[in-house]
RNA sequence: UGGGGUGUAGCCAAGUGGUAAGGCACCUGCCUUUGGAGCAGGCAUUCCGUAGGUUCGAAUCCUCCCACCCCAGCCA
């Protein structure tokens, strides 16, 4: 009998198309790039792109190029540029030396302009805005000629230098590409080319006032570094004609091509930079890190982990379909990677004490707790016992309904790891609040089963009071409460759609002393209650842990059949 | 009434003329010192957007139609 080892590669349309350029000889090395603008943080539909593209270069023996598309200086920062290199080498992307702004090629693609003027296939245009848009017709029209369009080779190479030498006020001029105002592609109707923009670069400072726009900025580049397979999205599809146009017209030194597919759209969420902005900018968040954001640096924070996110752009697929992917996908990714490797602890989040009553007051003892039952290497670590502990309210029912098999009155549970306690009496306070439990353990059951062999259904975590640490949850929820946050009713938008509840506060919960050790950002799981990423707002005395994703709840399921 | 795309299960997605992969979700059991995890099974009655056609045979080829997405920035 033969078992067929096949390490599932990824397989989509554009690693086919890539097969068959190696296959007839097109190309013998690949090379792909991701063009980000700097002008925001980066999002998980981004990390869709790097892994497509550095996932490629990397199946390949191929080369990735990073490379800013810094071409509007209105919207870019330094501080965007330096996260998205923070965040690219989070999830693992080296692109070594092969770091490159479009900027750098500001002058190459100046001369090129001026080439196309001189071959006639460029204009300047002294029309507004606002006249250029008029002209341009509608989707179903053919625009008009500008009355500046046959300007003499001449005029337009003085006039395209002095818009470089600053002799213009912004939108005064623009270059423009002469190609056809009928064409039912409306990117072919002499697109703007360069604009003139009196505004320093964070990469060029003032050296220059035009800068070119990104049609006329994107292939070249590409063509410049010679990558042979430029990936973008869909709606860059209608802009292909006008991208092989350039590559054809231009003395460029390769001939890249352009292949689209369909962005990452998520259910209860946003996906826009425009939107994400807007988060940001009116407070709806704590910023472009906020746990609660789908960008790579909230993501982070968070607690997930980035080999969770690559097998998640693995599990999506890429395709061409227009399509919105179940948030529960990525939580199973999620889920999945810190099973196997987050170590366990325990924490209670709504502390109730326990006292065993027959365990002698002063004194303790340390069980041998596995850090993580899925991975024999982790190890052991030891967990105080002492008479007094704390376990989670939502361990312990006064009234439990039938198949509950926690703490109740009477009732027997193992506290994990050390012994099996009987509730034997509930104290309450004057409001009728429950403020203690007094309970009896088993001295037989130690290490959690007992010599008689009963059977013991319920296990819950604890904290010993002695050495229990007082902390900080945030626990998180979805941002918005539906699954298309865009969708909406007339004059309201996805603010409206904002989940109240997105972001709940807990101050008082009591953890594994342990956990007050651990590094920020690490994320580990306290059992029975979901994985939790220490926060960088953590305080020697006061740990503060993000939620990352909570366990599967089989109680809860069965709770809401019945 | 222009051009460019896309329609396979609740959500993604393979499939490229030979009788519908896989994952998520969901459902059944089993197991369990995390009600987690794991294991076993179920989940598109030949309706693969619809209607025809070609073929021994069609999700795959052809034709009509329908639906949805993108494009009229001096944004990318």
């Amino acid at each position: 009998m033969t078992t067929e080892e096949t390490v599932s590669k990824p397989s989509n349309f554009i690693r086919d198309i890539i097969d068959e350029d190696l296959k007839s000889g097109k190309y013998t090395k690949i090379i792909t790039r991701f063009p980000p603008e700097p002008n925001g943080y980066l999002h998980v539909g981004h990390a869709k792109s790097i892994c497509l593209n550095y996932g490629i270069a990397r199946d390949y023996n191929g080369e990735f190029h990073l490379r800013f598309d810094d071409t509007n200086p209105t919207k870019e920062e330094q501080e965007y540029i330096d996260s998205i290199k923070e965040d690219l080498k989070w999830l693992g992307c080296e692109w070594g030396e092969h770091e490159y702004y479009a900027s750098n090629y500001f002058q190459q693609l100046y001369d090129w302009a001026v080439l196309m003027i001189e071959k006639g296939l460029a204009y300047v245009d002294d029309q507004t805005a606002d006249e250029i848009r008029d002209t341009r017709g509608t989707l179903t029209e053919p625009g008009k000629n500008s009355p500046f369009r046959d300007r003499s080779i001449e005029e337009n190479l003085d006039l395209f230098k002095r818009m470089k030498s600053g002799e213009f006020k912004n939108g005064e001029k623009v270059l423009r590409a002469k190609i056809d105002m009928a064409s039912p592609n409306i990117n072919m109707r002499d697109p703007v080319l360069y604009r003139i923009l009196h505004e320093a670069h964070p990469r060029t400072g003032n050296a220059w006032c035009i800068y070119p726009m990104y049609d006329f900025t994107h292939g070249q580049s590409d063509a410049i570094e010679k990558i042979t397979h430029s990936i973008c999205t869909l709606e860059f599809q209608d802009h292909r004609p006008l991208y092989d146009w350039f590559i054809k017209v231009l003395p460029v030194p390769a001939e890249p091509h352009q292949y689209e597919f369909a962005r990452l759209n998520l259910t209860y969420t946003v996906m826009s930079k425009r939107k994400l902005l807007r988060l940001v900018k009116d407070n709806k968040v704590n910023g472009w890190d906020d746990p609660r954001m789908p960008t790579i640096s909230g993501m982070r924070r968070r607690g997930y982990p980035p080999e969770a996110l690559h097998d998640f752009c693995e599990r999506i697929g890429v395709a061409k379909a227009n399509s919105t992917v179940d948030f529960s996908l990525l939580e199973s990714s999620i889920r999945d990677n810190l099973n196997l490797h987050a170590p366990r602890f325990m924490g209670v989040i709504k502390p109730i004490k326990a006292v065993i009553e027959n365990y002698p007051v002063g004194q303790h003892e340390y069980f041998d707790a596995d850090n993580n039952p899925e991975d024999p290497n982790a190890g052991t670590r030891k967990v105080k016992f002492t008479r007094e502990i704390y376990i989670d309210a939502d361990d312990f029912m006064e009234n439990p309904p039938k198949k509950y098999f926690r703490l109740s009155p009477g009732a027997e549970v193992r506290l994990k790891h050390a012994y099996y306690i009987t509730c034997k009496e509930v104290i309450k306070d004057a409001q009728g609040n429950i403020t203690e439990l007094r309970c009896e353990y088993d001295p037989q059951s130690r290490g959690g089963s007992s010599p008689d062999g009963r059977r013991v259904k319920g296990t819950i975590q604890w904290v010993s009071a002695e050495d229990g640490v007082k902390a900080e949850i945030r626990l998180y929820d979805h941002l918005f409460t539906v699954e298309n946050p865009d969708k909406v009713e007339d004059g309201k938008d996805f603010t409206d759609n904002i989940n109240p509840d997105s972001l709940q506060v807990v101050t008082d919960a009591i953890v594994e002393p342990a956990l007050a050790e651990l590094e920020p950002g690490t994320t580990a799981q306290f059992i029975r209650l979901g994985y939790f990423c220490k926060d960088k707002d953590s305080k020697p005395d006061k740990p503060v842990f993000n939620r990352t994703i909570s366990l599967k709840d089989g109680w809860a399921k069965t709770l809401a059949k019945s």
